[in-house]
DNA sequence: GTCTATAACCGGATAGAC
DNA sequence: GTCTATCCGGTTATAGAC
């Protein structure tokens, strides 16, 4: 067959084993299944992975790094400005309308944050996997904070660990019950008592903060 | 060898499987292993188990009804009386000392719920595993108010599956990251949260939440 | 470099002796 | 009823032809 270079032969059956895992999970992962996904030979894969194991670590990599989970606020330049309670509940909206759109992917992402948890030596990428996860649920809490000309009153990095518990636990619930309604309503919560922690960037935060009402605009 | 009733060997099978996938994860829970915790022959297995997914099936009922997470309030009653945040928190701080005592318990935890939501035709046992946590968080809110002579605003349902949320996003965050400060940052602001939803049961009741300032006791 | 063939092993399940 | 021995399919990994 045509000559592949090792670097993209790597690259396509890491992407092969990330549609197998996310169609029929880690454990279906198996070296046969992803080479017959990827259109090779079984020997073709130990020509450029030592084991299945060193997939796995580089399949957990790339998925850290191309991470895209999506938090931010739907933004659209034409709208008026809107609240940071609004501008959470948006992207918490986004993000769950991605959990939505396609559920093995993110039912994937904890199978895989377990597998590593689980696999001696391999738990340290659990780690790094979280650590993208907070780096990414920040980013958004900072645009959130900056697109409403809000201020956290909490440490971003707080903020950033309870959007991820709190996306953690609302996803969970929705992929096993897959109740759409009682899943809005646990991120209506989750926005109402996030946005307790942020205030108006002027001068005359403290009272708005604290007349702020935990319960507006939960339905 | 000593004969043993079917269901006592069903029993013994189902515990030895249970401490296996403890130990090693659902993936080592092969029939060999299970058989060797359980100091059994491999046939013995298949003489009272069809197969490997009829233990499967009832080792995830046993767990649902054995489950006694407890979310319930510390209770005291020597004590002085204690407003509703505390009562949660205190619930909180039950069932996180708990994960904290038993790690691998919780781990096998989700990766049977992970397992059942992959395997075909088991979906429904992960419901039924969600269910019985529902049910559990619902009593447990339901005796913090009580206790503190407390009503939910909201349906008690609502509160049961927001705690749940709660509880899976801080469970998994901690076993990744095995943060404990960062974890009970967590529970004090659940308790925050969910202490919003409760008034006290007597009339005055919509003053006391207005004011209520959810940040209080997060330290 | 890429293939086919196979080694070496482990999985669930079963046959048949006792 | 309980055992040992075995079947058979699937697994990772490698050997060796081309």
């Amino acid at each position: 067959m045509t000559r592949i270079p090792p670097a993209d032969r790597r690259a396509a059956l890491v992407q092969a084993a990330l549609r197998v895992i996310a169609r029929d999970g880690v454990t279906a992962a198996t070296t046969r299944r992803i080479v017959g996904e990827a259109g090779m030979s079984l020997a073709s894969f130990h020509y450029v992975f030592e084991s299945r194991d060193e997939l796995m670590a580089e399949l957990v990599n790339a998925v850290v790094s191309s991470e895209q989970t999506d938090l931010e606020p739907a933004l659209d330049a034409s709208r008026a400005p809107i609240g940071i309670r609004a501008a959470i509940r948006s992207g918490l909206q986004h993000y769950f309308d991605g959990v939505r759109a396609d559920p093995d992917r993110e039912k994937a992402m904890f199978e895989l944050t377990q597998w590593a948890l689980r696999e001696p030596g391999f738990a340290p990428l659990a780690g790094r996997q979280y650590d993208r996860y907070y780096e990414l649920a920040e980013r958004a809490a900072r645009d959130a904070a900056a697109l409403t000309g809000s201020v956290w009153n909490r440490p971003i990095a707080e903020i950033a660990r309870l959007l991820v518990t709190l996306t953690d636990g609302v996803t969970i619930a929705w992929l096993v019950t897959r109740d759409d309604a009682a899943a809005e309503r646990a991120l209506d919560f989750a926005a109402d008592a996030l946005a307790a922690f942020a205030e108006p960037a002027d001068g005359g935060a403290a009272v708005g903060s604290l007349l702020h009402n935990p319960n507006a605009g939960i339905r």
